[in-house]
DNA sequence: ACTATGATTCGAACCGGTTCGATTCGACGA
DNA sequence: TCGTCGAATCGAACCGGTTCGAATCATAGT
């Protein structure tokens, strides 16, 4: 293979002239530079990244922290790792995938190695033990999700309260009065995963100051489990006119649940969930939806993290904690309730 | 940071020597190991990968080249992903994942630049523009998905021939007569997904062996059309008894479609999949299948692939071409035919 | 004719590891 | 007592880039 060496030869020039009349870092005379790269194209020339990062201390490579748990949803996964492979390919950058469950000695190995410019974290919880870890690392952190402690990092992540919110206040606006909320499993909450509180109890206190009946529950990520306790809830609240979801298991099993019982959207029950358009398009999920947009959040977290890598902020720019805004992906499965409630 | 120098100094020894008391690549007295790992440890020292990727010409990383295509079934990508992550980590490698629609050229620069040591090809088509790429580079290849020119590379992939001879026969000794085959989109066999038509044609071949009537078609790979394709399919041929998928998409949306004919499998209909056992209980498929094990699949191209970069097969080691065998996982979908048929 | 100037190019050092050959030193046998 | 041998350690070179300061050279100014 050849090396700097080489193309400098061949091209009849000192290595560092070959080294500047590639990178364009001095000015280099129109006639050797067009030798350089001539030679470099004959030899096939490709620095060596290893070499280039041990001179230049960067690697162009974003690391990204996945964590592959039970309940995540996995096409949702995919999505945050589209989002953040796309986007950091187009900035110039490769990326490390990590799905070490001990995030932190994965964070810590590949950070301390410097294999990294930056770092990528999915699935941050609330107090997520990966985060002292990346504090303490000397490259710049982005994180999809919300922690409790959001200093040192960038943070994005879909603005959960809002989209309780948001959720309750359209059925509220089309004259529902009682309400049922499917959450993720409990333990996903346990486990650190704030956002499925967030948009519960934003949902529980919207319904609340509107004077509106909401039961909300958690439910498994999973069929058959989910199917049948959808069925248990419509059972145990017949006067629930509207349905709210946070769990895909249950927006996927919801139509065949609707189906056995001889209901449909909107005519017995509106329905509005919250999860990707992709997620909906794949299964054809017939119900209005609050798009969680994985991708662009996976862009966002990498857009910022080659901002603060290659330091086009300030030195010490303030780090941002944003939120993207619900948006209502109509799907028509919402309508006032049916005459009689 | 520190380096092995600062390590080194701690310990009062020389470079060389805390490099071997790390490394146990020679003797070094127990005293002085034991000085140079406690400095280490004190210090905090990592090795830099860039500089021990540069003298060790070896990196310790895979690259993993996927590629997102539009009609590839998002579930099961991911699956692979998980299966080649979680085995490299077991096997002391890390992923470079690269998504880049510019398959070769993606390829040409990893191997190039000598960031990864070998590399996983994924959703390899049969006549796979990566593919001169790959057996260019210095570094060894392992592929998922089996391309006509199997030189040079390890392959892996299911047995979609024995896949399709498989679900024929399964139905033929239950006393099936008339079967639909449901694949997937025609596009995707035009781009060169070979198993689609290798499994299609084994299915046929042993249909028209069996004396079997068999209606092999091509589906869309999302909803709502394949619903609809199914409907149509199913007003057509009112007196097949068995449906072979080879289409997630078509899986996903059949049990809808039943419902809203009034049928069940298997009392009127034996249906039989194709499709991960992953993806059957995330959205609780009632379809017996194929298992299609992607994960597996990850996994055997992992580590054949540190096989070959670790030089543990002897210098110039056969190519393996190696088919996972089908396994049929029973959900009870299948049947004797409904009498009268 | 001589120097100041600017444009190019060169040489050497450096990044942080690994590895090979040489050196040192104590123990052991003759 | 001396040479030999083996174990432990050291020093230097090397991997392949980048970058800084110095050197070269032609041109322009006086």
């Amino acid at each position: 293979m050849a090396t700097i060496g080489d193309v400098a030869r061949a091209a009849g020039v000192a290595r560092s002239t070959a080294s500047y009349a590639l990178s364009g870092k001095r000015a280099i005379s129109d006639e050797v530079r067009a030798r350089v790269q001539r030679a470099a194209r004959e030899l096939g020339y490709t620095a060596n990244a290893g070499a280039r990062a041990l001179a230049t201390s960067q690697t162009r490579v974003i690391g990204l922290l996945a964590q592959f748990l039970p309940d995540e949803f996995a096409p949702a996964m995919l999505q945050y790792i589209q989002g953040v492979t796309e986007s950091a390919r187009d900035l110039g950058y490769d990326i490390l995938l990590s799905s070490d469950p001990e995030g932190p000695a994965a964070l810590k190995r590949i950070t301390d190695s410097r294999m990294v410019d930056g770092v990528v974290l999915l699935n941050v919880a609330e107090d997520d033990d990966r985060l002292p870890v990346l504090r303490a690392a000397r490259q710049p952190g982005a994180l999809v999700g919300l922690p409790a402690d959001c200093t040192g990092v960038d943070v994005f992540d879909l603005d959960f309260e809002e989209s309780g919110r948001a959720m309750v206040e359209h059925l509220h606006g089309l004259g529902h009065r009682e309400l049922i909320l499917v959450s993720q499993p409990e333990h996903v909450v346990e486990r650190g995963g704030a956002y499925v509180w967030r948009l519960r109890n934003a949902a529980i206190e919207t319904a609340a100051a509107r004077g509106l009946a909401l039961h909300a529950v958690y439910g498994s990520s999973a069929q058959p489990e989910i199917g049948r306790e959808l069925h248990a809830l419509l059972d145990a609240h017949p006067e629930a006119t509207g349905l709210l979801l946070n769990n895909e298991a249950a927006a996927a099993a919801l139509p065949t649940v609707l189906h056995q019982r001889n209901l449909s959207a909107p005519d017995d029950l509106s329905v509005i969930g919250r999860y990707s358009d992709e997620f909906a398009r794949t299964f054809s999920l017939p119900f209005s939806s609050i798009e969680s947009a994985p991708d662009r959040l996976g862009r966002m977290a990498v857009r910022q993290l080659v901002r603060r890598i290659e330091k086009q902020d300030p030195e010490d720019a303030p780090h941002v904690v944003r939120f993207v805004s619900p948006e209502l992906v109509d799907r028509g499965s919402t309508a006032a309730p049916p005459v009689g409630h």
